[in-house]
DNA sequence: TTATTATAGACTCATAATATCCATAATTAG
DNA sequence: CTAATTATGGATATTATGAGTCTATAATAA
């Protein structure tokens, strides 16, 4: 029951980026990379999924690099590890044997709380 | 992020030892598992770490089986949880940069939200 | 045109969850 | 006592998935 090391990276290399917001305009991979001390080919994977989304901005080619976009301050760390993680659910039901079953209302609510949780917390709290 | 299937299959195990409390005494691992639909050696090693923190009772030898003990109705859903899974947590910092770290802290929040979420939950409810 | 940067896909590797098998111990019925 | 029934424990196999690498390609600035 873990947050995957990509969420984490994502995690991180989110809050690098805000931390450095109006400072720095881009970010290159390598840069953040080496904050986090993970390769950069893979936070690069990582990464690409977040531009998916339009939680970055990514800029090609020479002085390119990541930034934030316009509309970073909505972000939550819920959407991040959604993107990254995939929806999350605690608990996967092999039957559902109805709508009326205790166990499943039961993991229902917790995860609504989680989930909650998350939503709560902007990227902007990150730093 | 989800919960184990060991879990899954403890805690539909312990729904039904609830759920026939009082008009059983004891349920064979044979009976659980066609219950829930699975195999009945590797239930038996589920249910195994159950018994070892007393959160059932296991009789050896014919007409044996398993059975809730005195105080089952104090056991938790988050008590059966750690019994199969371990420990919950959401997060594994890799670093620990120390007890200011806001990425840190946030999750800790969610996390122990969480915790308690499942510790509020008891198995009497599962039925 | 060249250097720099991101993207995408195929691929490998490691690890843990899942599951099976079998031998052994405990208990009861007869 | 013996045979049948039940749980336990260890070894092992299988599978799934996360984690990570490599390489070729596209985009962009200088
Ligand atoms: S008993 Fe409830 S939780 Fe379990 S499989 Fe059926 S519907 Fe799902
Ligand atoms: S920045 Fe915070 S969460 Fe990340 S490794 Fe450091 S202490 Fe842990």
């Amino acid at each position: 029951m873990k947050v995957s090391k990509g969420t984490d990276y994502a995690l991180h290399a989110m809050a690098y980026l805000v931390s450095q917001n109006g400072k720095r305009d881009k970010l290159p991979v390598q840069e953040l990379a080496g904050k986090l001390d993970v390769s950069s080919t893979y936070l690069s994977k990582i990464l690409a999924r977040l531009v998916k989304q339009k939680y970055i901005v990514a800029t090609s080619g020479a002085k390119g690099g990541y930034s934030l976009p316009a509309d970073w301050e909505d972000i939550s760390v819920y959407d991040i590890i959604v993107a990254i993680d995939g929806e999350l659910t605690l608990f996967e039901d092999s039957f559902n044997h109805g709508d009326e079953c205790k166990i499943q209302r039961l993991m229902m609510e917790v995860e609504a709380d989680m989930i909650e949780g998350f939503k709560k917390k902007s990227v902007e709290e990150l730093i």
